[in-house]
DNA sequence: TCTGGGGTCCTAGGACCC
DNA sequence: TCTGGGGTCCTAGGACCC
């Protein structure tokens, strides 16, 4: 076993909560929450009253009566992450950032540079206090999985080394729960066997984890509970899918309400796809209904598509098929698609020799050559005045958007 | 008082092929 | 015609992460 622990995961604390109140210096130590109807970022002043990411405004208001919310300044999270993440690659360039304030780095071989993993680990902190004016944990240990639990221990605002020597015991005591992969399921299954802890996982037999979890799902966990899971960085992640979705609230189930709902979101994929020369095989589309169950449905094409129109025709087609074997369903409370088998392809052969070109040469209907056109078109008149500057008629007014657009854009992964 | 939006991966079963 | 086995791709659903 290499005895040295050169993996650091670093992640910013409460990271748009923070960014507020550097901003606005009124808010800090005060108990605040980005977001409105739904709260995107807690301040660890009010994680403490229960608030935490995702809860309904009006329930983190009751939790934390004196909550205050605030709006997102999206550009600023953007730019003070990237800045974040830029200070871990003065020290390597095995940098794989997970998301928008989070990333490990691998700094083996570094030392006598800039010292040992943890002097590193400190001066990444010391920096991005003294440069940005954000807290921020560091984990440091030998392996990925057990420098993220590090980070987490380490919370807020610290620094965790965890020596090669006793990464066991240090791991054993610690519960399931700060384990990647397990959520609020997995945890009440172990519960369910007397499994609490990572040490009692660790002992676990692995048929009986097996029988409980799945062959796949038990192994990688026994892996991350001896700490023997041996990923490495990854310096560049693509994105394998790319999606949108929409809260709908509670919208009848009719034709003028999913139409336009899916033809933006079309829209939304459709760009992002065409702005990176890609184009997807695998069309995916999600309905919520009032009860919150949701049914997905799927269609593989042979040939790739990016034109925002033929995305909206498969999605509708879709989504026609899950009302009509849900017929008692009245209400949608919200839409999805996804893209996927994503290919890098030169744009302009793309959809030109679809067979969705036949059915679209109905009279009045663009072919698919022209639907390319079509949107290369509005794609540069957006990319000059913005994206509100031109779209698929009544849709942007449609939106109601739940979600400001800068938040949406936060969380899309680089294609 | 029933919660956003963007993703990843796994599983089970069926179709199809060799 | 029947039996057996393996691999791949696809769809639907679920769990999880940030």
């Amino acid at each position: 076993m290499p005895a040295t622990a050169t993996i650091l995961h670093a992640d910013l604390d409460a990271f748009y909560a923070s960014v507020e109140q550097l901003l606005d210096p009124s808010l800090r130590g005060k108990a605040i929450a980005v977001g409105g109807g739904v709260v995107l970022a807690a301040s660890y002043e009010a994680k403490a009253f229960g608030v935490r990411g995702g809860m309904p405004g009006r329930r983190a208001k009751e939790l934390c009566p004196q909550l205050i919310f605030v709006g997102g300044h999206f550009k600023e999270y953007q730019r003070l992450g990237d800045a974040a993440i830029k200070v871990l690659d003065d020290f390597t360039p095995l940098v794989e950032r997970i998301s928008i304030d989070e990333a490990f780095a691998d700094v083996a071989g570094t030392e006598h540079l800039f010292g040992t993993p943890a002097v590193i680990a400190e001066t990444v902190r010391r920096r991005v206090r003294a440069e940005l004016g954000l807290p921020i944990s560091v984990g440091v240990a030998r392996t990925k999985h057990l420098a993220k639990i590090a980070s987490q221990v380490a919370k807020p605002d610290g620094l965790c080394v965890v020596d090669p020597a006793t990464e066991l015991e240090f791991l054993h005591d610690l519960p399931v729960e700060l384990m990647w992969g397990v959520g609020p399921a997995t945890k009440a299954r172990l519960a369910a066997e007397g499994v609490v802890t990572i040490g009692q996982l660790a002992n676990t037999p692995g048929r009986s984890l097996e029988k409980l979890l799945g062959p796949a799902a038990s192994e990688k966990l026994r892996a991350l509970a001896w700490n023997t899971d041996p990923r490495a960085i990854v310096t560049d992640r693509r994105a394998r899918s790319a999606g949108a979705q929409s809260a709908l609230g509670k919208k009848p189930v009719e034709e003028r309400v999913f139409r336009p709902t899916l033809r933006h979101l079309a829209d939304r994929i459709g760009s992002r796809l065409r702005a990176k020369s890609l184009s997807g095989r695998t069309v995916t589309v999600r309905v919520r209904f009032a009860d919150l169950s949701a049914v997905t449905r799927a269609t593989t094409l042979d040939a790739p598509i990016a034109a925002t129109t033929t995305l909206a025709e498969i999605a509708e087609e879709l989504v026609r098929g899950v009302l009509a074997d849900h017929p008692e369903e009245r209400f949608i409370s919200l839409l999805a698609i996804a893209v996927s088998h994503l290919e890098r392809q030169p744009a302009l052969q793309l959809e030109f020799s679809l067979g969705f070109d036949d059915e679209a040469r109905r009279p009045g209907t663009r072919t698919g050559a022209s639907r390319w056109l079509a949107d290369r078109a509005m794609d540069k008149v957006r990319a000059r005045f913005g994206w509100e500057a031109v779209g698929y008629g009544s849709v942007v007014l449609e939106a109601a958007r739940s979600v400001p657009d800068g938040f949406r854009e936060l969380a899309e992964k680089d294609l």
